[in-house]
DNA sequence: GTCTATATCGGGATAGAC
DNA sequence: GTCTATCCCGATATAGAC
C-alpha cells in the first residue's frame, strides 16, 4: 500500500478542507478547489474519485482534530479544576481561530448520521469511559453527585456557541471585530470562573 | 398593494421554509419545493421570482419568529429569576421541536451578512436597549457589577447550543432518542439552577 | 500523473398556451 | 393563476492524449 503522499494530492485535500469548511458540501465546487490547489479539476477526480469522497476525508480531518484534543484534555490526569480551564482556555482560542469548524461538524452530522461511530472509535471514544470518567472526577474532588452529562454539555455549550454565533452576536449586541476579538479574551477567564461558581453552589446544598 | 394571500403563495412558503430549513440554501432544489407544496415549479417563480428572494423570505420569517420571542421575554416585567427560568424553559421547548431552526439561522448569518441590521430594526432589536436592561436588573436584583454580556451569551449558548448539537451528543453519549428526549426535559430545571448558582457565586464574592 | 476535451445530467429561469 | 415546454448554464464525472 503506498504510503508518502504526494504533494498534489495534499494541496488537493488542503485547498478541499478551505472550501468545504466555509461553502458546506453542497455550496463547494470542484472547480473552486481544483483552483485552490492550483491543478487541474480532472486531477481532483483522479485522486479522490468523486465529491463524495473527497468530502469524507475532509470531514474526517475535522472530526478528529476537534474531537481528538477533546479527549485527550478529558481524560488527562489533571484536577477538574484545571481541566475545566485548560479546556475552556484551549477550546475558546482553537475555535476562534478556526471558527468555520464547529458549524462545518454539526452540519456534516445532520448530513451524514451514519458511519460516525466508525470514527468514534478510530478517535478511541467511548462515551461510558467519559461519562465515568467525569461522574468520579466530580464526586471525588468535589463531592458532589450531580449529573456529569449536564456539566459536561454545559461546559462545551459555554465554550463553542460563541463561536459558532459569532455574526449572531455581532448583530445582537452591535460589536465591532476589535470588540469581539476583546469579548473571546475575556471568555477564558469569565467562562471557567462561571462554571466553578456554579459548581460550588451545589456543593453548598448537599453539604447543607 | 395586494393584500390577501393567495392559498397557493402560502402553500409555497410554507413548502419551502419545510425544505430550506432542512437542506439549507445550496441544498435546496425548487423542484422539490414545488412538489412539496403541491404545484408547478414554474409557479414557484411566478410568486417569488427567484429561489434567492423566496430564500429571503424563508430567513426572514425564521429570524423573527426566533427573535421575537426572545425580545419579548428579555424585555417582559419578570424577575430576573423567573426570567431566566421562562427564558430556558421557553427556548429548550420551542428549539427541541424546532430543531432546524437555529442551525439555519446560524448558517444564513454566514452566508448573508448584510440586511440583517433591516430586519434587527423590523423586530425593534436594539442592542444597547438590551444590554441596559439586563444590567439594570442584574444590578437592582442581585446586586452585582457584572458584564451583561456574558451572562445574556452564557444563557444563550446553555439553552441553544445542546439543541443544535443534538446528532453530536447522541454520537458522544451514546443516547436512544427516548434518552435524549429526558435528558431535554432535565435542561429545563438543570440550566436555570445552573445559573442561577453561578449568580449566587458572584454576589458572595462581592460582598464579601 | 497531468492535461484537454467532452459526455451527461440537473437545476434555475423564462416563454407562451390556456 | 396555472400549466407545458424549453432554454441555457454550470457541475460532476470520464475518456483519452501526452
Amino acid at each position: 500500500m503506498e504510503n508518502s503522499v504526494t504533494p498534489a494530492e495534499e494541496r488537493i485535500l488542503e485547498a478541499a478542507k478551505k472550501v468545504f469548511h466555509c461553502k458546506g458540501y453542497d455550496g463547494a465546487r470542484m472547480q473552486e478547489i481544483a483552483d485552490e490547489a492550483g491543478v487541474n479539476k480532472s486531477l481532483v477526480h483522479y485522486y479522490y474519485r468523486s465529491k463524495d469522497n473527497l468530502f469524507e476525508a475532509v470531514f474526517e480531518a475535522a472530526f478528529s482534530k476537534i474531537m481528538g484534543r477533546l479527549n485527550e484534555i478529558f481524560f488527562s490526569e489533571l484536577d477538574i479544576t484545571t481541566k475545566i480551564e485548560t479546556f475552556v482556555g484551549y477550546y475558546v482560542t482553537f475555535l476562534s481561530q478556526n471558527s468555520y469548524l464547529p458549524l462545518f461538524i454539526l452540519n456534516g452530522l445532520y448530513e451524514k448520521p451514519g458511519q460516525i461511530k466508525k470514527m468514534m472509535e478510530k478517535n478511541h471514544l467511548s462515551p461510558d469511559r467519559l461519562m465515568e470518567q467525569i461522574r468520579v472526577q466530580v464526586k471525588n474532588e468535589l463531592n458532589l453527585d450531580i449529573d456529569p452529562m449536564h456539566i459536561y454539555i454545559n461546559i462545551l455549550s459555554l465554550s463553542v456557541f460563541p463561536v459558532i454565533a459569532k455574526p449572531l452576536i455581532q448583530v445582537i449586541f452591535g460589536l465591532s471585530n476589535d470588540r469581539l476579538e476583546k469579548f473571546y479574551e475575556e471568555r477564558k477567564t469569565e467562562v471557567p470562573e462561571f462554571i466553578l461558581k456554579a459548581l460550588k453552589g451545589y456543593e453548598d446544598n448537599q453539604n447543607r
